[in-house]
DNA sequence: CTTTTTAAATAGCGATCACTAAATATTTAA
DNA sequence: TTAAATATTTAGTGATCGCTATTTAAAAAG
């Protein structure tokens, strides 16, 4: 075992509580007294452990990607474009209506708007969010070349759409659209997603 | 003219000025003391004038609505629903992208996710695009009694679909995505919107 | 002019912000 | 047993938060 006094708290509980906080009231919206309350645990350890807010935020963002937002690998994995986008929407209804946890998405809620100070985390989680659909679009590049897209399809734009309306779903999950509305909106969303030709 | 000492500020301009400040950095991260020196205005003068910073940007918001979401209107006029919900992507495209305003909409960036003392504000902003849909919605039920959607159309679901992709593109905007790309995303979103059956 | 009315400017209120120095407690290693 | 290492606790730091009492300034009404 590791010297001196050992921890009282598990970190990836502690994360784990830090990030409903974070998603229900965004990082300015998110003291270090209110954490510190949550985790049940006193600030100096708060930092001993995590160094700063805002690295604790980027921690509990890790650990929302890695945890929560975990539909993504098994939704890229599927044999065809549309149930590839199929998939990316159910996981992400799922994962911002989540009854256990508050409704929404961290990587949205969490940073979307900051203080002057915070601005940076603003960027960062529009990155993140950039970099799912860069993996999106990745994926449809392929579904294109293997002829599951049609060739007048732009996987670019369509990578674009599946996030543009992830991001709405979870506006709409915060402001209390149920698990059930949502997949009729999905549903819509897809209707015009580009059918394969034989 | 009115009794007492003239104001020096001109109130419909302060309210230009705090609406772009809430919309890039939100109601938490926005301070009494930022919207003071943006709008070169005392603190004490905006208490006089407003009352809390609450109500300022509930002002705020009503001007938002008023003097830069302007589009509802013309939009809802369209003949047809296909046209109703092109113009609606539309303007709010050109709202979200305004090249001499911050990317994004003021009520999903403003109080999207606020600290607890704030959270009726949440509510407050979720109910207005609650009513944005509604007017949508009752739009699209005309459509279809008249025949303009086709019967087995669920207005609700399209309107909520409608909403869903504008609070997305808000999103999309505030993160870099040009108008351009948001263009060709709402070409993709409206690719599926039920066909008028002749 | 003086009075009344309203606004602006100065100064500062208590509360909370993120954060930390110092002291105490609990563990392993020597 | 003692020393070293790490965690927790207590008690606070200066800065900023939203907000306001008080004073001074500028206008209209009498």
């Amino acid at each position: 075992m590791s010297r001196g006094r050992p921890r009282e708290f598990d970190t990836a509980q502690a994360l784990d509580t830090a990030m409903d906080l974070f998603r229900r009231h965004g990082y300015d919206g998110t003291s270090i007294a209110a954490l510190s309350e949550a985790i049940e645990v006193n600030a100096p350890s708060l930092y001993a452990a995590f160094g700063s807010k805002e690295e604790l935020f980027r921690q509990a963002v890790d650990f929302y990607c890695d945890q929560e937002a975990t539909f993504y690998p098994g939704a890229l994995a599927k044999t065809t474009a549309r149930e590839v986008a199929e998939a990316i929407l159910q996981g992400e209804i799922d994962l911002v209506t989540n009854p256990r946890r508050p409704h929404g998405c961290l990587m949205v809620q969490g940073a979307l708007a900051t203080g002057p100070a915070a601005s940076h985390l603003q960027r960062e989680m529009s990155e993140r969010r950039n970099g799912a659909e860069a993996m999106v679009r990745t994926r449809l590049e392929r579904a294109r070349a293997e002829g599951d897209l049609p060739a007048d399809a732009d996987p670019k734009t369509l990578a674009r759409y599946i996030m543009t309306v992830n991001s709405g779903l979870a506006v709409m999950a915060a402001g209390g659209s149920t698990r059930k509305q949502l997949q009729e909106v999905a549903r819509v969303a897809l209707q015009g997603w580009p059918a394969k030709k034989d």
